[in-house]
RNA sequence: GUGGGUGUAGCUCAGUUGGUAGAGCCCCUGGUUGUGGCCCAGGUGGUCGUGGGUUCAAGUCCCAUCACUCACCCCA
């Protein structure tokens, strides 16, 4: 028997009411905010994703599907294709190359779908997993971060998950990361014995990640270190005065995190995360931030933006705890008794549903009882039984299943008057 | 990539010192010549994750492997 991949999974039929819920409630919020669906490819030129995320990441050194577009062919560096690990490098691209900057280069985004990252399965963390993403193009205002972590509040609010907290911290600009840098590799450098592995590797090329470690001895040696947030430049600190005075003032709740570095190098400024308890390791359901630099460093012009990407696995883990998910229930179950009843019946079922009655009816030749059990199995608001009888009689007869109360349906006409009945 | 735990019926799980498989739920049939949920009776369903090994005999012991799961790591 042939297995799914690893780390992939089903979403069966018994959850997409809960993900259609979900992705329901986003849409609804995000457009009512001026935020446009974009559809974006699967895949892309790996480069794309080394040159966004950062060539250092872990995420591009070992987590991301690479292969070649053509075997054996002579390998050009772009025909080294890459499943996506993330939205946001597809939706600039998409921004730079239909030059949608042009006019007012204002756009509002969101998209949902899959991404691919090969990591170890764990609570929480597929393979595949789908994301809901959201950005701002072309406003540098601390007031799109904001909107961006209050629809992610409200999103979760109207989810009936409100035991969230978002995280909050600053990165901070090139014009005075550089300086901070120094700085903290400075600080690091004194206590470089005392850190773990990773960190040694860490400190050189990525320092700000030696903040984000979970070893115990590496949290020790950093207790003292210089915290970014204290060597902000001017305009950083006063962007991000107004973002957390704007969070205050809308009663959204949110605690500092000044050790809070995301994993993808094109960050600045305003970083944040939103973190549950119920999914244990896998703490953060979503994350995002500023990324001021992006759109130039890939080629475009020089303009800001910021987004965001939840975790639809995650959400969908939490918000199932909270309520699960009611199972749909068809208005009316046909049950035929006979094969001439069921001849008879078979276009009722097909009109009716063409009219939006959701119904079911029963196609082989099953005794009543068998019938019930299974309309009173699936749910079924009422019962429509036609047997030898009632076509003598010109009447079918329709069952409440709550009262069991029975009423004569005349068969002429009967199509129309269950539309209008239970439609 | 590293470590721990777990793999027996569709699901949740028993299986005693090795003696060639069981319960509950689900499903099907009947108890009601054409009426569901409760109850009663009967029934379907498993090469015990897979492959080796030890043994007269392996679900039970040994090795390997795969999968799931949790944690590290990373992030959504």
């Amino acid at each position: 028997m042939i297995q799914l991949i690893r780390g992939f999974r089903d979403i069966l039929p018994s959850d997409v009411p809960l993900w259609q819920r979900i992705e329901q409630t986003a849409v609804e919020l995000f457009e009512a905010y001026g935020f446009a669906e974009i559809r974006i490819p699967i895949m892309e030129k790996t480069e794309l994703f080394a040159r966004s995320i950062g060539e250092t990441t872990d995420i591009v050194e070992k987590e991301m599907y690479t292969f070649a577009d053509r075997q054996g062919a002579k390998q050009k560096a772009d025909e080294l294709l890459t499943l996506r690990p993330e939205a946001t490098a597809s939706i600039v691209r998409a921004y730079i190359q239909h030059k949608m900057y042009a006019g007012d280069p204002l756009h509002k985004f969101y998209m949902t779908g899959p991404m691919f990252r090969r990591e170890r399965p764990q609570k929480g963390r597929y393979r595949q997993f789908y994301q809901i993403d959201a950005e701002i193009f072309g406003t540098g205002s601390a007031y799109a971060d904001v909107l961006l972590i209050s629809m992610l509040t409200e999103l979760l609010r109207r989810l009936g998950v409100d035991d969230t907290k978002a995280h909050l911290n600053s990165l901070g600009c090139p014009e005075c990361r550089p300086a901070y840098r120094e700085t903290l590799t400075a600080y690091i450098d004194a206590r470089a014995d005392r850190l773990c592995e990773d960190c040694q590797r860490r400190k050189t090329r990525n320092p700000l990640r030696v903040l984000d470690c979970k070893v115990t001895a590496c949290r020790e040696a950093m207790t003292q270190a210089p915290e970014l947030i204290d060597h902000l430049c001017d305009a950083c600190r006063d962007h991000f005065a107004i973002v957390t005075e704007s969070l205050a003032d809308l009663s959204v709740p949110y605690v500092l995190d000044k050790r809070l570095v995301r994993g993808l190098d094109y960050y600045t400024r305003t970083t944040f995360e939103i973190h549950t308890e119920v999914l244990g390791a896998q703490s953060a359901v979503a994350g995002g931030g500023r990324y001021d630099g992006l759109v130039e460093a890939l080629g475009g012009p020089s303009i800001p933006a910021s987004g965001f990407a939840i975790g639809f696995d995650r959400l969908a883990e939490i918000v199932a705890q909270k309520q699960p998910a009611a199972v749909p229930a068809p208005a009316l179950f046909i049950a035929p008794i006979g094969e001439e009843a069921r001849a008879r019946a078979f276009p009722w079922f097909i009109e009716l549903g063409q009219a939006g009655v959701t119904c079911d009816i029963e196609m082989g030749g099953k005794s009543l009882k068998a019938q019930m059990k299974r309309a009173n199995r699936i749910g079924a608001a009422h019962v429509l039984i036609v047997g030898e009888t009632e076509l003598v009689q010109g009447a079918a007869i329709l069952r409440d299943m709550n009262t069991k109360a029975q009423q004569a349906v005349p068969l002429e006409r009967l199509v129309a008057t269950l539309v209008a009945e239970l439609g």
